[in-house]
DNA sequence: ATACATAATTAGGCTTACCTAATTTTATTT
DNA sequence: AAATAAAATTAGGTAAGCCTAATTATGTAT
C-alpha cells in the first residue's frame, strides 16, 4: 500500500523530473510540497527503503520503475477526474485542480476504468495534458511552445505549459480555447511579443510570457 | 476542519443512534469502526472537547447539532456518489459501498451540489436510503419492514434494512428490485415465512430473515 | 447484598508525518 | 585555496490516531 503522503511525493518527483530533468533535489521537493526540507530528507529515506525511489545522499532522488508506475497512475486519475469535472459537471478549467487533487487518491481500479470508459477514453485533460493509459503509457504528441514558432506558421493550440489560475483565466478572458487555430502574423524582436490571428478572425497581441506557455501543434 | 477519523466516528455514531436510539456506547462504536475500545474512549474525549459530540463518562455519546450536521453531510455525499456509481458508471448496488466510503470524504461544496444537480436531485440512493439535502433535511418517507404486513397487503419495495453484499446479491439473484410490487398472499405462522407475488407475476417464498429486511411502502 | 461478568477507562507505548535548531556537506566567490 | 553562502542532513520533538495491559465502573445473577 502507498500512503497519501507517498503518492504526493511520487507525483511531485515525477513532475519535477519532467520539468527539470535528472535528479530531483530535496529543496525543490520541499518547495513544491510545502514541507520543511528536513522532513523531506526524512521521508525520502523511507521511500528509498521501500524501493519507490532511488536516493543518493545530498544529490537528490529519482523514481524507480515501481515509483514511476504509481506516479503515472495518480496522474492518470487526476486527469480523468478533471475531464469529468469539466465535461460532465460543468466546471471551468481553472476550477478543477483542487478537487482532482482529492479525487486522484481514491483507490479502485474498477472505478477508474469505468470512468475512463464513461468519458470515452479521452487522450488529454481540459488543459491539454496527456492522460497515460492504465499501464502508464502516453500517446506521445508533438506540441511545443508557440514561442518557438516563426512568422507565417499556422498551428493549433493544444495545451498549456503553465497551470496557474491567473494564466487560465487570462486565456478565458481573451477567448483563447484549446483547439483554436493560431496564425503567427508577426513577432516583435524587441520583446518577443506575437501578433497572431485566432481562428482566422480575431487579431491579438500576445506577450512573451503568454506565448512561451501556449503549447501548439503543427497542423 | 474535520479529520477523516472524526468524520468516520460521526457517521458511525449517527447510524448507531438511528438504529438503537439513545446514547451510543463505546463498545458499539469500537465494534462498527473496528477500533479498540480504549482508542475509542480516547478519541471521543477529544471530539467532545471540540463539541462534535456530547459525552457522559461510562454512559456513551450522542451528537451535538454540529456533529449531526457534519454526519448528515457525509451521508449525503456517500449516497449521492452511490447514485452516480450505479446510474452513470454502471456499477451494481452491491459494488458501490467501498468506493463511496472513499468518495464521501472529498471536500468541495461546489462539487457535491453540481453532482446533485447532474444526477437530477435524487431522493434516494440505489438501496432506497434517503438522501438528506444540503441542510441535512430528509424528505420523510413511511417505509416499514415487509414483516409488519399482513395477508392481502399489496406494497412497493422501496428499500433495504440490511446492506450486506450477501443480502443484496440474494435479491439480485432472485430478481427482486427496488420499485417492485409485492403482494402478500400468505404468511406461515410457524416460521414467519411469506408467500408473495412479485409484480403480479412471480410467486416467491421469502424467509423471515428476508422479509424483515425488505422495506416497503403502502401503495 | 455479594459475587461475577461485561464494559469502560487509564496508563504507557508505537508509528506516521510533520516540525525547529544545529551541524555538515556542497557549491560559489573572491 | 580560503571564505562564504546555500543546500542537505542529523538530532530531538510534537500531534494524531491507533495499540496492549491493567484498573475501575456498571449491570446481572444468585
Amino acid at each position: 500500500m502507498t500512503s497519501l503522503a507517498e503518492e504526493n511525493y511520487l507525483k511531485a518527483i515525477y513532475k519535477l523530473h519532467e520539468k527539470k530533468g535528472a535528479m530531483v533535489s530535496t529543496s525543490a521537493l520541499a518547495e513544491t510540497l510545502q514541507i520543511n526540507a528536513a522532513s523531506v530528507t526524512d521521508f525520502i529515506k523511507k521511500m528509498a527503503a521501500k524501493k519507490l525511489i532511488s536516493y543518493q545522499k545530498s544529490k537528490g532522488v529519482s523514481l524507480t520503475e515501481q515509483g514511476r508506475s504509481i506516479a503515472l497512475n495518480i496522474i492518470r486519475k487526476h486527469r480523468l477526474w478533471e475531464v469529468w469535472l469539466v465535461n460532465n459537471l460543468g466546471f471551468k478549467w481553472d476550477e478543477v485542480h483542487e478537487i482532482a487533487e482529492q479525487l486522484e487518491h481514491v483507490i479502485s481500479d474498477e472505478l477508474i476504468e469505468s470512468l475512463d470508459k464513461h468519458l470515452g477514453y479521452p487522450k488529454a485533460d481540459p488543459h491539454g495534458d496527456l492522460i497515460p493509459d492504465a499501464k502508464g503509457r502516453f500517446i506521445k504528441n508533438s506540441s511545443k511552445p508557440l514561442l518557438e514558432c516563426t512568422k507565417g506558421d499556422k498551428v493549433k493550440f493544444t495545451g498549456v505549459a503553465e497551470h496557474s489560475n491567473s494564466f487560465l483565466q487570462y486565456l478565458t478572458k481573451n477567448n483563447i480555447k484549446l483547439g483554436d487555430e493560431i496564425a503567427v502574423e508577426g513577432i516583435e524582436a524587441f520583446d518577443n511579443s506575437f501578433q497572431v490571428k485566432i481562428n482566422r478572425k480575431e487579431k491579438k497581441l500576445l506577450s512573451k510570457d503568454v506565448v512561451k506557455n501556449l503549447l501548439v501543434t503543427t497542423v
